[in-house]
DNA sequence: ACTTTATTAATAAGAAAATATCAATTAGTC
DNA sequence: GACTAATTGATATTTTCTTATTAATAAAGT
């Protein structure tokens, strides 16, 4: 009976999952969005991050870029005619450019209040986004 | 040899087509998109379609974009995280706004010059694109 | 170290948008 | 009115991105 003790104690605590397990995948993960400091992909996650840890799967990145966003370490950053990037989470307002080239996004800082003027009568403004297009320092045959 | 000489003659000419049909669903279609002045996805459109002209299939109306926007009646308009819209090309610069309501997609007039600064050093901008997110006119219950 | 079970890797499956296929239809021409 | 080929409608297929499945692996607690 004792297995039908525990099983009635884990259903009346809610079912609570064990615990969250720090994993070296997800460490790796974290850190390449940390030091990217820009929105990636969920390929550009896996290639940068399987230059730690071979053999990553690309699933184990979209399970642990879910985790992250619920855990709100993490943001998507939606991009016109693009797959979402991820970028971590609690930064300042701001907005991207998009590299023609390269098709990578950097992040922009500051923004316009004139913005706020754009919407007509009638319309209630709640937001906006700005993405700008060209080519970036790199692409451009800058050094970095 | 009438026949052989016709296809000669064709060949010569560089394979042309006949001509392009003038048809039913064609003009329904761009009648659709002129007057509803805002940009519509291919799903739209159907819809708003089929209303003058049951039956119409959406293979119908990819076509029609398609061809439309080769000869340079149409443009893509993409909004982040959504299926591209379409809608009459030739209108000055403009950006857009999308309501949280209905997900709906309006002509949004005017831009801002200070846009120009926002490209940090060493990005060479080349354009770039405002998206509104809000509730429009009709979801906040005005009449129109 | 042993046990438990959350997590992973590999891959199949799913979802959504766009395109291809093809017999039937029809616009334009004679 | 008849003819020819562009066009259509219905549907299968493709493509791309994301999620589910499952046996194997490996954290965390004891």
């Amino acid at each position: 009976m004792t297995d039908e003790k525990r099983h009635a104690e884990e259903a009346a605590s809610q079912h609570r999952p064990r615990a969250k397990r720090r994993t070296r995948q997800r460490s790796v993960i974290q850190r390449v969005l940390l030091e990217a400091n820009r929105p990636l992909s969920p390929h550009d996650i896996l290639q940068a991050a399987q230059a730690t840890a071979p053999g990553l799967g690309i699933a184990t990145v979209y399970r642990a870029i879910h985790t992250m966003i619920t855990e709100g370490l993490l943001v998507a950053v939606e991009i016109p005619g693009e797959a979402p990037r991820y970028e971590t989470a609690g930064k300042e307002h701001h907005h991207h450019f998009q590299c023609r080239t390269c098709d990578d996004i950097f992040d922009i800082q500051g923004c316009l209040p004139a913005i706020q003027q754009l919407a007509p009568k009638g319309f209630r403004l709640e937001g906006h986004q700005v993405v700008l297009y060209g080519v970036c320092p790199p692409c451009t045959g800058m050094p970095a």
